[in-house]
This record gives structure tokens, sequence and C-alpha cells, in this order.
RNA sequence: GGGCCCAUAGCUCAGCGGUUAGAGCGACUCCCUCAUAAGGAGCAGGUCGCAGGUUCAAAUCCUGCUGGGCCUACCA
């Protein structure tokens, strides 16, 4: 099975912060979870580069247009690189050339389907915002709504529409024949209320004289065909999907990967994913993605996330603080998928503290050091001394596993770490109620104990595949402390079948895995 | 104006027609000592936003209200 997976790609107008990376972060678990499931999978982020936003951020920052664009580019790597966020393609709509040509071959298409024609766009120009607005738009005066000492003029330009208007019946249709097109549902019925109430053709073009010359050159992709137009967003930006496929230059790449399984997308575009991109596909023939995953916005310590009110976080500096493991595991633990989160640090120390370094670093902890100090670092094999306690823990295991996977097949990532840590949990208990300290003072129950200890580090060894998505990191310490060999893909599957701890393992030193933050040493 | 979401224990949330409303964190009590002052058991804590209605039965369905949030088509 092959599995296709994209972010929203972002503007680099400023660097990027915590509520950006959520999307990124749950995009990257499902594709790190695919992986390990054995799907050949390619998971495509970017960067909105043509927008004449991003002239105006260089300027603001005293950069060229070029510069800036590569100096955004550096920072979101590196961001995304530290929130161990994996893309397999990093698309820069403004530099690779592949995607210019995506763009426009798209545009021909539709072009020539008749679903884009050239119309006249009015609309009243402020000069100073550089935006149209329409009549109620402006304040009661006639003025520009961010300037109200200015009136805009009104304005006529000649730009290319896109004919969505034609294209209700069959989006409807659509949704109808896919239910799981928009997930979470909500967003569905969002959507079909809306195209209920009728569509609008929309603008996709912008003429020439109003895009900022760089190089020589407007910025922004050229309508093919008409030197006096760029493309607008619609027809630059969402068709970046199209082009990490291989659209238009390799079809053989695009049959192979193309429609994309899931575009994950933050619920204020929800529209142009599930509306205006799948009309722009169906005019141009090419097949409609099969799921738009939406998800809610961050707020930070109860606040909007704003740059101007100075309430941001940056990731870098909280993955130095705690780790990329423990903010990936707080941020999809704690903050819902499907509706606004918050980000709040008291709960990220609570969670780390809590769930991290008490509930699962112990657990190895503890184990690891059993086997250490009871069997010279030898796991040992079960010994048929089982009872119910061993069963009940195995049977918590095999529903753990299923729950994860059921979870993460629909997009409740709180839910899988729950039911991963129902796993956690009893293994924490089944130590206690064996007591294997007890166990090793006791030569007559040396079996018992065998079983016990390998019940233990076979809870563990099922725990590092099930987190590896979520926690890839800690988990390959986690293999490394019980003496296994680095994850392969398809290791998941693995999992099915409970005592499958590989003989003759030697665990590791007993080093905390998530060490307490709380404590000052020696205290 | 229209559409939508949310409101349940101190905190974060689950439950979405049917026994005394659940979990985690925090508080308190006890047990254990392998372990990162970690682990386990128990206990306490809620007129399920407000007001009506439907039903044998409502946190759960309907109506209205209050408070918070989102979208409303052209700039993600």
């Amino acid at each position: 099975m092959k599995y296709y997976i994209t972010t929203a790609i972002d503007y680099p107008n400023a660097a990027p912060h915590i509520g950006h990376s959520y999307e990124k972060i749950a995009a990257d678990v499902i594709a790190r979870y695919h992986r390990l499931c054995g799907d050949e999978t390619f998971f495509c982020m970017g960067l909105d580069e043509n927008s004449q936003h991003v002239p105006k951020a260089a300027d603001a920052n005293g950069m060229g247009v070029r510069e800036w664009v590569d100096h955004m580019d550096a920072t979101f790597r590196r961001t995304w690189a530290s929130v161990l966020v994996s893309p397999d393609r990093f698309i820069r709509t403004a530099v690779d050339q592949d995607h210019a040509r995506a763009s426009q071959e798209l545009f021909r298409r539709a072009l020539a389907a008749g679903d884009v024609y050239k119309g006249l766009y009015t609309g009243y120009y402020c000069h100073n915002c550089n935006t149209f607005y329409e009549v109620a738009d402006l304040t009661p005066a006639g003025c520009c709504p961010n300037h109200q000492t200015i009136t805009p003029d009104y304005l006529e330009e000649e730009n290319y529409f896109f004919a969505l208007s034609r294209y209700t019946d069959r989006l409807l249709a659509h949704l109808d024949a896919h239910p799981d097109f928009i997930v979470p549902h909500v967003w569905a019925s969002e959507i079909r209320s809306l195209l209920q109430r009728g569509l609008r053709d929309f603008s996709v073009s912008r003429p020439v004289r109003s895009a900022r010359v760089v190089d020589g050159k407007p910025w922004g992709i050229a309508v093919p065909g008409d030197p006096d137009h760029v493309l607008y967003v619609w027809f630059d930006a969402l068709t970046n999907y199209l082009t990490a496929s291989g659209f238009p230059d390799d079809p053989g790449r695009v049959e192979h990967w193309w429609p994309a399984d899931t575009h994950v997308i933050g619920k204020d575009i929800t529209r142009f994913h599930c509306v205006y991109w799948p009309a722009m596909l169906m005019a141009a023939g090419v097949p409609v993605p099969r799921q738009v995953a939406v998800h809610g916005f961050m707020t930070l310590e109860g606040q909007r996330i704003s740059k101007t009110t100075g309430n941001t976080i940056d990731p870098v500096e909280l993955v130095q603080e705690w780790g990329a493991d423990a903010i990936r595991y707080y941020v999809l633990r704690d903050v819902s998928f499907d509706r606004d989160g918050d980000f709040n640090r008291a709960n990220l120390r609570t969670r780390y503290t809590s769930d991290l370094a008490n509930d699962l670093g112990n657990l190895l902890n503890r184990t690891v050091s059993m086997i250490g100090r009871y069997r010279g670092g030898l796991v040992p094999k079960p010994s048929g001394h089982s009872d119910l306690r061993d069963s009940d823990l195995q049977n918590i295991a095999i529903r753990a596993g299923a729950g994860a996977r059921a979870c993460l097949e629909a997009w409740d990532f709180d839910g899988a770490l729950d039911a991963v840590w129902t796993l956690v949990k009893r293994a924490n208990q089944y130590v206690d109620e064996n007591q294997p300290w007890k166990l090793a003072r006791d030569e007559a129950q040396s079996a018992r104990l065998d079983t016990v200890l390998h019940g233990t580090a076979e809870a563990l060894r099922n725990l590092s595949i099930w987190l590896t998505p979520f926690m890839p990191t800690a988990c390959a310490t986690m293999q490394e402390q019980l003496g296994l060999p680095p994850l392969v893909a398809g290791a998941w599957s693995d999992t099915v079948e409970w005592g499958s701890f590989p003989a003759g393992v030697t665990v590791g030193t007993p080093t905390p895995l998530f060490p307490r933050k709380d404590l000052v040493p020696g205290t």
C-alpha cells in the first residue's frame, strides 16, 4: 500500500511558532505510523512563497526578497527538524521549477475545459494596504478598514476567474459518495451547508503590474500564455500537493502517488481544500484527494497565539528545554485534534513528570534494572509458570495495540495515547502484584521470576513500537536499553504476536528515559 | 444577519437516552522498596451553564437564554 500525506504550506512571513508545529507533528506521527505499518509512505510539506506578503516581509526585515525566502526556508526547516518532523519533499513555490510547471499546467487544463475565463473584477483598492475591499468591508465613511483616514479608489481590472459556481452539485455528490472525505465529520457538515448556500466564482490571477518585481521578473508564477497576469494563490499554492506527486513531468509517478491520501490542514482553510481544490482538480480532469483532515487551533496559556502581542513560543526553544519527544507527546496528548486546545507550560510539566518520567520512563528503568540485577542482564524466557496475571497483561497489551491503531486511523491522537497508556499502567501494576524483588530472594520462585521479568520486558517492547510514531528518539532509546535491534519498516504488525521478544538478548545500562526536571539532584 | 462548535469534579477532559455520572492530574490515607523521592491500593470531590419541554427514564433528545470560540466566499 502507498500512503501520500501532506500538510499545508506556510507563508514565510516570520519564523514558525508552536501552533504551526502542531499540524506538522500530527502529520508526521501519521506518516511514521504508516511507515511502521510497512506502507510506502510519502510525506510532503513546504513554503508558500509567492504571496505578495512575502516581499513586504522582506522589506520589513531589511532584506532582499530572495535573501529573505532563503533565510525563512532555513528557519522553517530547522524548526521542523528540531521537532523531528520528517518530510520526504519540502516544496518552495517560488524556487522549485517543477512547481511552476505544475501550476501552469493545471491552470492550462482548467482553461481548456472552459472552467477558467477572463472577467472583470471590481473593488475598492487601498494603496496603503495594497488590497481590494468590497463595499461591505469599508468603514461607514467609506474608508479603508485598516487605514481609516484613507479613502480607497474604485477600480476595475481584468482577471481570470474559476467557474466554481458550476461545481456545487458535483461537490455535494462527492461528499455523499465519500463520507470520510472530510474528517472530523463536523467539518463535512460545515462544508455541506456552505455548498447548499451556493458558490460564487473566484478570481485566480492578478495583473502583473501589481506584482513586486524581483530580479527583473514579477514575483509569482506567470499565467500561461498571458504575460499580463500572474497566478493568484489558488492555482499556485494548492497545486503544491500535485507537484510533489510528479505532475506534470512524470505521469508514471503521478499514477503511483496521486491522489493524495490525506491533506492535513487547519480549520481556517477548510473551504479552500474541500471546495476550491476538488473543483479545480475536477475541472482539470485530475482525481480528487481521498481525505482532508482538519485540526483545530492552539492557544498559548489560554490566549490567542499572536506575533503582534508577543504571545508565541519558538518550538526550538521548547525542544531545548524538554526534548522533541516530550513536546510531540504533550501536544498530541493534551491538545485534541478535532477542536481548539491550549498549550500550557504547567500542563506540559505535569504530563512530562507524571506520564513520561514516572509512568513510562520509570517502568523501563525498574525493568532494565531488575533484569540486570537478578538475571545478569539476560532477558529471561517465560518459564511456563504463568497465571491469570500474565494472561491479563497480554490481553491488555493486545487491546492497547489494536486501540492505538484504530485511533490513529481515525485521527484520534489522545485516544491512541490513552489506549497505549492502559498497558503502561497495567505493566506497573503487574510488577507490583508480582513483587519480583521478593521472588528473587527465593530460589524456588526462580521460574516465576523469569516469567514476570519477561512479561514486563515484552510489554515494554510493544510499547516501544506503538509509541515510535509519537516519540521516535525515546523509543529508539527504549529499544537500545532493552537490547533490541532498531525497528524496521513494518514492525508494527510484529506486535500481533505477544512473546516475540528475541532470545538471548542482554539489556543495557538503566538510564532515565525522561529525567525528572522538577527535582534538584542531591537534595 | 446566516451557519457551526463548546459549556460535566479544583484543573484537563471522557461519557451523547437506561443500574449509585467516569478517567488522569492535584489533595488526603495506607502498602511496597526493583526503580527517575518513582510504583501500587484506597478515600474525598459534581444540583453534568441556566430555564422550559419530550419520555417510564435526559449529562445525553427538542426549544429558548447566557457565556466562550470559529466560519461567512478576495488574499490560507
